[in-house]
RNA sequence: CGGGGUAUGGCCCAGUCCGGUCAAGGCGCCUGCUUUGGGAGCAGGAGAUCGUAAGUUCGAAUCUUACUACCCCGACCA
Protein backbone atom coordinates (compact mmCIF):
# COMPACT_ATOMS: atom_id res chain seq x y z
CA UNK A 1 0.00 0.00 0.00
CA UNK A 2 1.63 3.46 -0.73
CA UNK A 3 1.67 5.51 1.95
CA UNK A 4 -0.54 8.31 2.36
CA UNK A 5 -3.43 7.49 -0.26
CA UNK A 6 -6.70 6.14 1.58
CA UNK A 7 -7.79 2.70 -0.08
CA UNK A 8 -10.66 3.24 -2.39
CA UNK A 9 -12.51 1.32 -0.20
CA UNK A 10 -12.35 2.54 2.57
CA UNK A 11 -13.43 5.83 1.42
CA UNK A 12 -13.40 6.62 -2.58
CA UNK A 13 -13.64 10.53 -2.52
CA UNK A 14 -10.95 10.81 0.15
CA UNK A 15 -8.90 8.17 -2.27
CA UNK A 16 -9.53 10.14 -5.06
CA UNK A 17 -8.20 13.73 -3.55
CA UNK A 18 -5.42 11.64 -2.25
CA UNK A 19 -4.24 10.68 -5.91
CA UNK A 20 -4.54 13.84 -7.01
CA UNK A 21 -2.57 15.56 -4.40
CA UNK A 22 -0.08 12.85 -4.08
CA UNK A 23 0.56 12.35 -7.75
CA UNK A 24 1.28 15.72 -8.05
CA UNK A 25 -1.32 16.35 -10.59
CA UNK A 26 -3.22 19.20 -9.12
CA UNK A 27 -4.15 21.38 -5.94
CA UNK A 28 -6.53 23.71 -4.84
CA UNK A 29 -5.53 27.54 -4.72
CA UNK A 30 -6.58 30.55 -2.77
CA UNK A 31 -9.03 31.10 -4.17
CA UNK A 32 -12.37 28.98 -3.96
CA UNK A 33 -13.17 26.66 -5.91
CA UNK A 34 -10.54 27.22 -8.05
CA UNK A 35 -7.05 24.70 -8.66
CA UNK A 36 -3.77 25.25 -9.90
CA UNK A 37 -3.13 22.43 -12.21
CA UNK A 38 0.49 21.54 -11.61
CA UNK A 39 3.49 20.44 -14.29
CA UNK A 40 2.27 17.06 -14.12
CA UNK A 41 -1.33 17.50 -14.45
CA UNK A 42 -0.90 20.24 -16.93
CA UNK A 43 1.13 17.34 -19.47
CA UNK A 44 -1.40 15.07 -18.75
CA UNK A 45 -3.96 17.70 -20.22
CA UNK A 46 -1.21 18.98 -22.90
CA UNK A 47 -1.60 15.42 -24.41
CA UNK A 48 -5.14 15.24 -24.58
CA UNK A 49 -5.35 18.51 -26.09
CA UNK A 50 -2.96 18.11 -28.37
CA UNK A 51 -4.35 14.75 -29.63
CA UNK A 52 -8.05 16.17 -29.40
CA UNK A 53 -6.74 19.03 -31.29
CA UNK A 54 -5.45 16.54 -34.38
CA UNK A 55 -8.88 14.90 -34.14
CA UNK A 56 -10.29 18.03 -34.84
CA UNK A 57 -8.44 19.57 -37.73
CA UNK A 58 -8.99 16.08 -38.75
CA UNK A 59 -12.60 16.23 -39.16
CA UNK A 60 -11.99 19.87 -41.12
CA UNK A 61 -12.11 22.34 -37.87
CA UNK A 62 -10.27 25.31 -37.25
CA UNK A 63 -9.04 26.82 -34.23
CA UNK A 64 -10.18 30.49 -32.85
CA UNK A 65 -10.47 32.44 -30.09
CA UNK A 66 -13.37 34.60 -28.41
CA UNK A 67 -13.64 37.09 -25.90
CA UNK A 68 -13.80 36.03 -21.87
CA UNK A 69 -15.77 38.69 -21.19
CA UNK A 70 -19.40 38.59 -22.62
CA UNK A 71 -22.14 41.50 -22.53
CA UNK A 72 -24.97 40.33 -20.22
CA UNK A 73 -27.64 41.55 -22.49
CA UNK A 74 -25.96 38.97 -25.18
CA UNK A 75 -26.87 36.63 -23.12
CA UNK A 76 -30.25 37.48 -22.54
CA UNK A 77 -30.94 36.90 -25.94
CA UNK A 78 -31.74 32.91 -25.71
CA UNK A 79 -34.29 32.07 -23.23
CA UNK A 80 -33.39 28.83 -22.02
CA UNK A 81 -29.51 29.23 -22.25
CA UNK A 82 -29.82 32.07 -19.72
CA UNK A 83 -31.94 30.38 -17.16
CA UNK A 84 -29.49 27.61 -17.81
CA UNK A 85 -26.19 29.32 -16.85
CA UNK A 86 -27.95 32.22 -14.71
CA UNK A 87 -26.85 31.29 -11.44
CA UNK A 88 -23.50 30.27 -12.06
CA UNK A 89 -22.10 33.30 -13.28
CA UNK A 90 -19.68 35.81 -12.44
CA UNK A 91 -20.26 39.39 -13.40
CA UNK A 92 -18.20 42.24 -13.79
CA UNK A 93 -19.36 45.01 -12.72
CA UNK A 94 -15.84 47.66 -12.32
CA UNK A 95 -12.86 48.13 -13.93
CA UNK A 96 -10.90 50.39 -11.79
CA UNK A 97 -9.39 49.79 -8.09
CA UNK A 98 -8.30 52.70 -5.83
CA UNK A 99 -6.70 53.06 -2.76
CA UNK A 100 -9.08 53.89 -0.09
CA UNK A 101 -7.92 57.35 1.80
CA UNK A 102 -8.61 56.66 5.23
CA UNK A 103 -7.56 52.70 5.45
CA UNK A 104 -4.93 52.54 2.84
CA UNK A 105 -6.49 49.67 1.60
CA UNK A 106 -7.46 49.12 -1.93
CA UNK A 107 -10.88 49.13 -2.61
CA UNK A 108 -13.12 49.06 -5.76
CA UNK A 109 -13.23 52.30 -7.28
CA UNK A 110 -17.43 53.08 -7.26
CA UNK A 111 -17.05 55.35 -10.31
CA UNK A 112 -15.41 53.03 -12.48
CA UNK A 113 -18.89 51.33 -12.80
CA UNK A 114 -19.22 49.73 -16.13
CA UNK A 115 -22.24 50.76 -18.29
CA UNK A 116 -23.14 47.42 -19.38
CA UNK A 117 -21.81 44.45 -17.00
CA UNK A 118 -20.36 41.66 -18.42
CA UNK A 119 -20.27 37.82 -17.40
CA UNK A 120 -17.16 35.73 -17.49
CA UNK A 121 -17.87 32.97 -19.64
CA UNK A 122 -19.48 29.99 -18.84
CA UNK A 123 -19.49 28.88 -22.51
CA UNK A 124 -19.77 31.06 -25.47
CA UNK A 125 -22.14 30.00 -27.43
CA UNK A 126 -23.51 33.91 -27.58
CA UNK A 127 -20.25 35.58 -27.83
CA UNK A 128 -19.40 33.41 -30.85
CA UNK A 129 -22.91 33.71 -32.51
CA UNK A 130 -22.94 37.62 -31.92
CA UNK A 131 -19.58 37.59 -34.39
CA UNK A 132 -20.80 34.40 -36.51
CA UNK A 133 -23.71 36.95 -37.53
CA UNK A 134 -21.18 39.15 -39.11
CA UNK A 135 -19.39 36.29 -40.78
CA UNK A 136 -22.27 34.18 -42.12
CA UNK A 137 -24.05 36.00 -45.77
CA UNK A 138 -24.46 32.96 -47.81
CA UNK A 139 -24.75 29.20 -48.09
CA UNK A 140 -21.01 29.34 -50.02
CA UNK A 141 -19.99 30.98 -46.25
CA UNK A 142 -20.98 27.02 -44.82
CA UNK A 143 -20.59 25.42 -42.89
CA UNK A 144 -18.56 26.97 -40.27
CA UNK A 145 -16.42 24.92 -38.32
CA UNK A 146 -14.94 26.32 -35.38
CA UNK A 147 -13.29 25.33 -32.51
CA UNK A 148 -11.47 27.21 -29.33
CA UNK A 149 -9.51 25.95 -26.17
CA UNK A 150 -10.43 28.37 -23.25
CA UNK A 151 -11.44 28.76 -19.80
CA UNK A 152 -14.49 29.02 -18.89
CA UNK A 153 -15.96 30.10 -15.04
CA UNK A 154 -19.38 28.08 -13.83
CA UNK A 155 -19.27 29.28 -10.18
CA UNK A 156 -20.29 25.85 -8.37
CA UNK A 157 -21.47 25.38 -4.76
CA UNK A 158 -19.73 22.02 -4.41
CA UNK A 159 -16.27 21.77 -6.54
CA UNK A 160 -13.93 18.71 -6.89
CA UNK A 161 -10.45 18.89 -8.29
CA UNK A 162 -11.18 18.45 -11.83
CA UNK A 163 -14.43 16.85 -11.87
CA UNK A 164 -15.94 20.26 -11.35
CA UNK A 165 -13.66 23.41 -10.46
CA UNK A 166 -15.29 27.54 -10.58
CA UNK A 167 -12.80 28.05 -13.61
CA UNK A 168 -11.98 24.86 -15.96
CA UNK A 169 -10.21 24.60 -18.84
CA UNK A 170 -12.23 22.97 -22.11
CA UNK A 171 -12.28 23.10 -25.76
CA UNK A 172 -15.32 24.48 -27.31
CA UNK A 173 -16.76 23.69 -30.75
CA UNK A 174 -19.08 26.12 -32.48
CA UNK A 175 -20.55 25.28 -35.82
CA UNK A 176 -22.69 26.71 -38.41
CA UNK A 177 -24.24 24.74 -41.29
CA UNK A 178 -26.85 24.95 -44.64
CA UNK A 179 -29.20 22.29 -43.25
CA UNK A 180 -30.61 20.39 -40.00
CA UNK A 181 -29.57 17.36 -40.97
CA UNK A 182 -25.85 18.77 -41.57
CA UNK A 183 -26.43 20.01 -38.44
CA UNK A 184 -27.45 16.81 -37.06
CA UNK A 185 -24.72 14.77 -38.69
CA UNK A 186 -21.29 17.31 -37.08
CA UNK A 187 -23.24 16.78 -33.75
CA UNK A 188 -22.60 12.81 -34.21
CA UNK A 189 -19.82 13.06 -36.16
CA UNK A 190 -18.29 14.90 -32.90
CA UNK A 191 -19.68 12.27 -30.22
CA UNK A 192 -17.72 9.41 -32.36
CA UNK A 193 -14.88 11.50 -32.00
CA UNK A 194 -14.80 11.61 -28.09
CA UNK A 195 -15.84 8.31 -27.87
CA UNK A 196 -13.26 7.14 -30.20
CA UNK A 197 -10.82 9.35 -28.06
CA UNK A 198 -12.18 7.96 -24.76
CA UNK A 199 -11.85 4.40 -25.62
CA UNK A 200 -8.47 4.22 -27.89
CA UNK A 201 -6.31 6.79 -25.79
CA UNK A 202 -7.83 7.04 -22.52
CA UNK A 203 -8.56 3.27 -22.61
CA UNK A 204 -11.83 4.34 -20.81
CA UNK A 205 -14.94 2.44 -22.37
CA UNK A 206 -18.05 5.06 -22.81
CA UNK A 207 -21.49 4.68 -23.51
CA UNK A 208 -23.32 6.71 -26.12
CA UNK A 209 -26.28 8.19 -25.98
CA UNK A 210 -28.79 11.45 -26.00
CA UNK A 211 -29.89 13.16 -23.16
CA UNK A 212 -33.32 13.13 -21.53
CA UNK A 213 -34.81 16.50 -21.68
CA UNK A 214 -34.23 17.33 -17.57
CA UNK A 215 -30.07 16.84 -18.35
CA UNK A 216 -29.95 18.71 -21.59
CA UNK A 217 -27.85 21.43 -22.11
CA UNK A 218 -29.68 25.21 -22.14
CA UNK A 219 -30.34 26.08 -25.40
CA UNK A 220 -30.05 23.00 -27.18
CA UNK A 221 -32.33 21.00 -29.21
CA UNK A 222 -30.90 17.43 -28.78
CA UNK A 223 -27.43 16.82 -26.25
CA UNK A 224 -25.32 14.17 -27.29
CA UNK A 225 -23.10 12.28 -24.96
CA UNK A 226 -20.12 9.98 -23.61
CA UNK A 227 -20.87 8.69 -20.13
CA UNK A 228 -18.49 6.32 -18.43
CA UNK A 229 -18.20 4.33 -15.66
CA UNK A 230 -16.30 5.25 -12.37
CA UNK A 231 -15.35 2.44 -9.87
CA UNK A 232 -17.44 3.55 -7.76
CA UNK A 233 -20.15 2.80 -9.45
CA UNK A 234 -21.28 6.53 -10.65
CA UNK A 235 -21.36 7.52 -14.04
CA UNK A 236 -19.84 10.60 -15.53
CA UNK A 237 -20.22 12.66 -18.01
CA UNK A 238 -17.33 12.65 -20.41
CA UNK A 239 -18.48 14.94 -23.44
CA UNK A 240 -21.47 16.30 -25.14
CA UNK A 241 -22.01 17.44 -28.56
CA UNK A 242 -25.37 19.45 -29.23
CA UNK A 243 -27.41 19.74 -31.47
CA UNK A 244 -28.79 23.34 -30.94
CA UNK A 245 -31.17 23.45 -33.87
CA UNK A 246 -31.90 27.17 -35.20
CA UNK A 247 -32.00 28.56 -31.39
CA UNK A 248 -28.74 30.88 -31.26
CA UNK A 249 -29.31 31.63 -35.18
CA UNK A 250 -32.84 33.17 -34.25
CA UNK A 251 -31.62 34.87 -30.94
CA UNK A 252 -28.74 36.69 -32.66
CA UNK A 253 -30.43 36.97 -36.04
CA UNK A 254 -28.01 34.60 -38.52
CA UNK A 255 -29.37 34.17 -41.28
CA UNK A 256 -27.73 33.62 -44.65
CA UNK A 257 -28.73 33.27 -48.47
CA UNK A 258 -29.42 29.90 -49.78
CA UNK A 259 -28.82 28.01 -52.91
CA UNK A 260 -32.37 28.82 -53.62
CA UNK A 261 -31.84 32.56 -52.90
CA UNK A 262 -33.70 32.16 -50.09
CA UNK A 263 -32.79 34.09 -46.41
CA UNK A 264 -32.75 30.60 -43.92
CA UNK A 265 -31.57 30.58 -40.40
CA UNK A 266 -28.10 28.18 -39.83
CA UNK A 267 -28.67 25.21 -38.11
CA UNK A 268 -26.10 25.10 -35.37
CA UNK A 269 -23.85 22.94 -33.12
CA UNK A 270 -21.77 23.04 -30.22
CA UNK A 271 -19.58 20.77 -28.45
CA UNK A 272 -17.14 20.35 -25.78
CA UNK A 273 -14.68 18.36 -23.24
CA UNK A 274 -12.99 19.58 -20.43
CA UNK A 275 -10.12 19.14 -17.63
CA UNK A 276 -12.72 17.10 -15.97
CA UNK A 277 -11.25 14.22 -18.09
CA UNK A 278 -8.29 14.10 -16.32
CA UNK A 279 -10.52 13.32 -13.53
CA UNK A 280 -12.24 10.22 -15.59
CA UNK A 281 -9.42 9.27 -16.42
CA UNK A 282 -7.93 9.21 -12.82
CA UNK A 283 -11.09 6.95 -11.57
CA UNK A 284 -11.26 4.82 -14.40
CA UNK A 285 -8.08 2.78 -13.99
CA UNK A 286 -5.97 4.07 -10.56
CA UNK A 287 -5.50 1.58 -7.73
CA UNK A 288 -4.72 2.00 -4.14
CA UNK A 289 -1.02 2.27 -5.40
CA UNK A 290 -1.68 6.00 -6.96
CA UNK A 291 -2.61 6.79 -10.34
CA UNK A 292 -2.59 4.16 -13.41
CA UNK A 293 -1.75 5.98 -16.73
CA UNK A 294 -2.80 4.89 -19.79
CA UNK A 295 0.62 4.86 -22.14
CA UNK A 296 -1.20 7.06 -24.71
CA UNK A 297 -1.43 9.72 -22.63
CA UNK A 298 0.98 9.06 -19.71
CA UNK A 299 3.83 12.21 -19.80
CA UNK A 300 6.36 9.69 -18.90
CA UNK A 301 5.91 6.27 -20.58
CA UNK A 302 9.07 4.29 -19.14
CA UNK A 303 10.88 5.19 -16.26
CA UNK A 304 14.59 3.99 -15.26
CA UNK A 305 15.99 3.30 -12.24
CA UNK A 306 19.53 2.96 -11.90
CA UNK A 307 20.43 0.56 -8.79
CA UNK A 308 23.92 1.32 -7.52
CA UNK A 309 27.02 1.51 -4.89
CA UNK A 310 29.76 3.23 -6.28
CA UNK A 311 30.21 6.04 -8.69
CA UNK A 312 31.71 3.33 -11.35
CA UNK A 313 28.79 1.43 -11.16
CA UNK A 314 26.33 4.57 -11.68
CA UNK A 315 28.44 5.34 -14.98
CA UNK A 316 28.63 2.03 -16.24
CA UNK A 317 24.80 1.60 -15.80
CA UNK A 318 24.47 5.54 -17.04
CA UNK A 319 26.06 3.92 -20.28
CA UNK A 320 24.06 1.28 -20.79
CA UNK A 321 20.66 3.16 -20.11
CA UNK A 322 22.17 6.02 -22.75
CA UNK A 323 21.26 3.14 -25.37
CA UNK A 324 18.16 2.22 -23.99
CA UNK A 325 17.24 5.95 -23.79
CA UNK A 326 18.11 6.98 -27.46
CA UNK A 327 16.92 3.61 -28.59
CA UNK A 328 12.64 4.35 -26.82
CA UNK A 329 13.22 7.74 -28.32
CA UNK A 330 13.60 6.97 -31.60
CA UNK A 331 11.04 4.82 -31.78
CA UNK A 332 8.43 7.64 -29.90
CA UNK A 333 8.04 6.58 -26.68
CA UNK A 334 8.59 9.18 -23.76
CA UNK A 335 11.12 8.28 -21.57
CA UNK A 336 13.12 9.48 -18.16
CA UNK A 337 16.07 8.27 -16.80
CA UNK A 338 16.04 8.61 -12.92
CA UNK A 339 19.35 8.95 -12.03
CA UNK A 340 19.18 11.56 -9.39
CA UNK A 341 21.36 10.60 -6.22
CA UNK A 342 19.52 12.28 -3.44
CA UNK A 343 16.70 9.41 -3.81
CA UNK A 344 16.87 5.79 -3.41
CA UNK A 345 15.86 3.18 -5.59
CA UNK A 346 12.54 1.97 -3.55
CA UNK A 347 11.73 5.26 -2.86
CA UNK A 348 11.86 6.27 -7.20
CA UNK A 349 9.78 2.94 -7.43
CA UNK A 350 6.65 4.09 -5.26
CA UNK A 351 7.09 7.48 -6.27
CA UNK A 352 6.65 6.85 -9.69
CA UNK A 353 3.84 4.15 -9.21
CA UNK A 354 2.01 6.76 -7.40
CA UNK A 355 2.32 9.09 -10.61
CA UNK A 356 1.01 6.13 -12.72
CA UNK A 357 4.22 5.44 -14.74
CA UNK A 358 3.39 2.33 -17.26
CA UNK A 359 6.73 0.95 -17.42
CA UNK A 360 9.80 0.95 -15.13
CA UNK A 361 13.40 -0.40 -16.23
CA UNK A 362 15.83 -1.09 -13.22
CA UNK A 363 19.27 -1.86 -14.02
CA UNK A 364 21.68 -2.57 -11.45
CA UNK A 365 25.18 -4.43 -11.34
CA UNK A 366 23.13 -7.70 -11.63
CA UNK A 367 22.00 -6.70 -14.99
CA UNK A 368 24.91 -5.49 -16.41
CA UNK A 369 26.67 -8.88 -15.68
CA UNK A 370 23.80 -10.83 -17.20
CA UNK A 371 22.74 -8.43 -19.94
CA UNK A 372 19.64 -8.22 -18.17
CA UNK A 373 17.09 -5.03 -17.20
CA UNK A 374 14.46 -5.31 -14.35
CA UNK A 375 10.99 -4.46 -16.12
CA UNK A 376 7.97 -3.51 -13.89
CA UNK A 377 4.23 -2.53 -15.64
CA UNK A 378 2.13 -0.20 -13.30
CA UNK A 379 -1.72 -1.77 -14.50
CA UNK A 380 -0.72 -5.24 -13.02
CA UNK A 381 2.42 -4.29 -10.93
CA UNK A 382 4.00 -7.46 -12.27
CA UNK A 383 8.03 -7.67 -13.02
CA UNK A 384 9.89 -9.50 -15.12
CA UNK A 385 13.45 -9.90 -16.22
CA UNK A 386 14.37 -9.11 -19.81
CA UNK A 387 17.20 -9.87 -22.03
CA UNK A 388 18.71 -6.49 -22.73
CA UNK A 389 18.87 -6.77 -26.49
CA UNK A 390 15.84 -5.80 -28.25
CA UNK A 391 14.18 -4.47 -25.07
CA UNK A 392 13.01 -1.08 -27.30
CA UNK A 393 11.02 -3.28 -29.05
CA UNK A 394 9.80 -5.56 -26.61
CA UNK A 395 8.88 -2.34 -24.57
CA UNK A 396 7.02 -0.79 -27.16
CA UNK A 397 4.69 -3.61 -27.80
CA UNK A 398 4.45 -4.08 -24.10
CA UNK A 399 3.25 -0.27 -23.75
CA UNK A 400 0.80 -1.49 -26.24
CA UNK A 401 -0.40 -4.41 -24.07
CA UNK A 402 -0.74 -2.21 -21.03
CA UNK A 403 -3.14 -0.01 -23.15
CA UNK A 404 -5.21 -2.54 -24.14
CA UNK A 405 -5.45 -4.21 -20.82
CA UNK A 406 -6.51 -1.40 -18.80
CA UNK A 407 -9.11 -0.68 -21.08
CA UNK A 408 -10.34 -4.27 -20.74
CA UNK A 409 -10.23 -4.53 -17.04
CA UNK A 410 -12.23 -0.90 -17.49
CA UNK A 411 -14.64 -2.60 -19.58
CA UNK A 412 -14.97 -5.91 -17.90
CA UNK A 413 -15.92 -3.40 -14.87
CA UNK A 414 -18.67 -1.83 -16.71
CA UNK A 415 -20.21 -5.03 -18.09
CA UNK A 416 -20.10 -6.55 -14.50
CA UNK A 417 -21.97 -2.93 -12.98
CA UNK A 418 -24.29 -2.77 -16.37
CA UNK A 419 -27.70 -4.25 -15.30
CA UNK A 420 -31.11 -4.82 -16.77
CA UNK A 421 -33.62 -4.48 -14.51
CA UNK A 422 -37.79 -4.81 -14.80
CA UNK A 423 -38.62 -4.50 -10.78
CA UNK A 424 -38.54 -1.29 -9.27
CA UNK A 425 -37.66 -2.77 -6.04
CA UNK A 426 -34.38 -4.53 -7.31
CA UNK A 427 -33.91 -1.02 -9.43
CA UNK A 428 -33.75 0.38 -6.35
CA UNK A 429 -31.38 -2.25 -4.92
CA UNK A 430 -29.00 -1.85 -8.04
CA UNK A 431 -28.99 2.28 -8.32
CA UNK A 432 -28.16 1.83 -4.40
CA UNK A 433 -24.82 -0.50 -5.28
CA UNK A 434 -24.08 1.57 -8.23
CA UNK A 435 -23.51 0.91 -11.95
CA UNK A 436 -25.22 1.15 -14.91
CA UNK A 437 -29.23 -0.05 -14.83
CA UNK A 438 -30.86 -0.46 -18.16
CA UNK A 439 -34.53 -0.19 -17.37
CA UNK A 440 -37.68 0.98 -19.44
CA UNK A 441 -39.08 4.57 -18.57
CA UNK A 442 -42.16 6.26 -19.97
CA UNK A 443 -39.62 9.03 -21.62
CA UNK A 444 -41.41 12.13 -19.00
CA UNK A 445 -39.81 14.61 -17.11
CA UNK A 446 -42.11 13.81 -13.90
CA UNK A 447 -41.27 10.27 -13.60
CA UNK A 448 -37.62 10.96 -14.14
CA UNK A 449 -37.79 13.57 -11.35
CA UNK A 450 -39.59 11.38 -8.91
CA UNK A 451 -36.95 8.76 -9.89
CA UNK A 452 -34.51 10.89 -9.08
CA UNK A 453 -36.07 11.97 -5.62
CA UNK A 454 -36.31 8.61 -4.64
CA UNK A 455 -33.20 7.08 -5.41
CA UNK A 456 -30.94 9.41 -6.48
CA UNK A 457 -30.35 8.34 -10.18
CA UNK A 458 -30.82 10.06 -13.33
CA UNK A 459 -31.22 9.28 -16.75
CA UNK A 460 -27.59 9.39 -17.78
CA UNK A 461 -28.33 8.32 -21.41
CA UNK A 462 -30.84 6.89 -24.48
CA UNK A 463 -29.02 4.83 -25.86
CA UNK A 464 -28.50 5.69 -29.52
CA UNK A 465 -28.46 2.76 -31.28
CA UNK A 466 -31.24 1.09 -28.56
CA UNK A 467 -33.04 -1.42 -29.96
CA UNK A 468 -36.64 -1.39 -29.86
CA UNK A 469 -38.10 -3.51 -27.14
CA UNK A 470 -42.09 -3.36 -25.57
CA UNK A 471 -41.84 -2.81 -22.11
CA UNK A 472 -43.37 -1.15 -19.38
CA UNK A 473 -41.70 1.92 -17.55
CA UNK A 474 -40.23 0.63 -14.15
CA UNK A 475 -41.50 3.44 -12.21
CA UNK A 476 -44.73 4.31 -13.75
CA UNK A 477 -45.81 1.19 -15.66
CA UNK A 478 -46.68 3.31 -19.07
CA UNK A 479 -45.92 1.97 -21.94
CA UNK A 480 -41.98 2.12 -23.36
CA UNK A 481 -40.67 0.81 -25.85
CA UNK A 482 -36.95 0.85 -25.56
CA UNK A 483 -34.86 0.85 -22.17
CA UNK A 484 -32.72 3.90 -21.19
CA UNK A 485 -29.79 3.77 -18.98
CA UNK A 486 -29.95 4.85 -14.92
CA UNK A 487 -27.34 5.74 -13.26
CA UNK A 488 -25.81 8.14 -10.18
CA UNK A 489 -23.91 10.19 -11.57
CA UNK A 490 -21.24 13.19 -11.11
C1' C B 1 -26.77 27.67 -0.71
C1' G B 2 -28.30 24.35 4.00
C1' G B 3 -26.12 20.91 7.90
C1' G B 4 -21.52 19.17 10.23
C1' G B 5 -16.21 19.57 10.81
C1' U B 6 -11.29 21.69 10.30
C1' A B 7 -7.41 25.77 10.12
C1' U B 8 -0.63 25.65 14.64
C1' G B 9 7.09 25.63 10.29
C1' G B 10 6.69 22.66 3.38
C1' C B 11 3.39 18.18 5.32
C1' C B 12 0.89 15.27 9.52
C1' C B 13 -0.31 17.05 14.06
C1' A B 14 0.06 17.96 20.28
C1' G B 15 -1.39 22.02 23.09
C1' U B 16 -7.33 25.25 23.16
C1' C B 17 -12.13 22.83 27.73
C1' C B 18 -9.22 25.52 32.65
C1' G B 19 -5.33 32.49 29.30
C1' G B 20 0.69 33.11 32.21
C1' U B 21 8.77 29.25 29.92
C1' C B 22 3.65 26.13 25.05
C1' A B 23 4.97 26.75 20.78
C1' A B 24 5.99 19.85 21.66
C1' G B 25 6.55 15.42 18.46
C1' G B 26 6.93 12.92 13.65
C1' C B 27 7.77 13.46 8.33
C1' G B 28 10.18 16.49 4.96
C1' C B 29 14.33 20.18 4.20
C1' C B 30 19.96 21.56 4.81
C1' U B 31 25.23 19.66 6.21
C1' G B 32 28.44 15.45 7.07
C1' C B 33 29.46 10.29 7.24
C1' U B 34 27.70 5.41 6.36
C1' U B 35 24.23 3.49 2.67
C1' U B 36 21.61 2.11 -2.36
C1' G B 37 17.77 -4.84 -6.07
C1' G B 38 10.93 -1.91 -2.71
C1' G B 39 9.66 4.48 0.62
C1' A B 40 17.76 3.94 4.60
C1' G B 41 20.73 4.93 9.52
C1' C B 42 23.39 8.15 12.78
C1' A B 43 24.98 13.09 14.21
C1' G B 44 24.32 18.20 13.75
C1' G B 45 21.29 22.36 11.78
C1' A B 46 17.55 25.83 9.61
C1' G B 47 12.51 26.80 9.66
C1' A B 48 6.07 29.17 13.16
C1' U B 49 4.43 36.79 14.72
C1' C B 50 -0.51 29.49 15.90
C1' G B 51 -5.95 31.07 8.79
C1' U B 52 -7.22 36.78 8.56
C1' A B 53 -9.13 41.12 11.15
C1' A B 54 -11.05 43.36 15.25
C1' G B 55 -12.15 42.89 20.53
C1' U B 56 -11.67 41.32 25.99
C1' U B 57 -7.20 41.18 29.28
C1' C B 58 -1.50 43.34 32.81
C1' G B 59 -0.91 39.06 29.45
C1' A B 60 -4.27 35.38 23.92
C1' A B 61 -2.54 29.59 19.76
C1' U B 62 -6.09 29.29 24.05
C1' C B 63 -11.85 33.61 25.45
C1' U B 64 -15.55 36.82 22.03
C1' U B 65 -17.17 38.54 17.17
C1' A B 66 -16.74 38.84 12.03
C1' C B 67 -14.45 37.17 7.73
C1' U B 68 -11.74 33.59 4.50
C1' A B 69 -10.31 28.83 2.86
C1' C B 70 -10.54 23.57 2.93
C1' C B 71 -12.99 18.66 4.00
C1' C B 72 -17.58 15.53 4.60
C1' C B 73 -23.07 15.12 3.74
C1' G B 74 -27.24 17.31 0.91
C1' A B 75 -29.53 20.59 -3.19
C1' C B 76 -27.20 22.37 -8.21
C1' C B 77 -23.90 21.25 -12.07
C1' A B 78 -19.17 19.44 -17.40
Amino acid sequence: MAKGITPKEENYSQWYNDIVLKADLAENSAVRGSMVIKPYGYAIWEKMQSVLDGMFKETGHENAYFPLFIPKSFFSKEASHVEGFAKECAVVTHYRLKKDEKTGKIVVDEEAKLEEELIVRPTSETIIWDAYKNWIQSYRDLPLLINQWANVVRWEMRTRLFLRTAEFLWQEGHTAHETKAEAIKEAELILGVYADFAEKWMSMPVLQGVKSTNERFAGAIETYCIEALMQDGKALQAGTSHFLGQNFAKAFDVQFLSRENQLEYVWATSWGVSTRLIGALIMSHSDNNGLVLPPKLAPIQVVIVPIYRSEEQLAAISEKVEGIVKELKAKGVSVKFDNRDTRKPGFKFSEWELKGVPVRLAIGPRDLENGTVEVARRDTMEKENLQIADISEKIVHLLEKIQDNIYRKASTFRDDNTFYVDSWEVFKQKIKEGGFVYAHWDGTSETELKIKDETKATVRLIPIDGKKEEGKCIYSGNPSYRRVVFAKAY
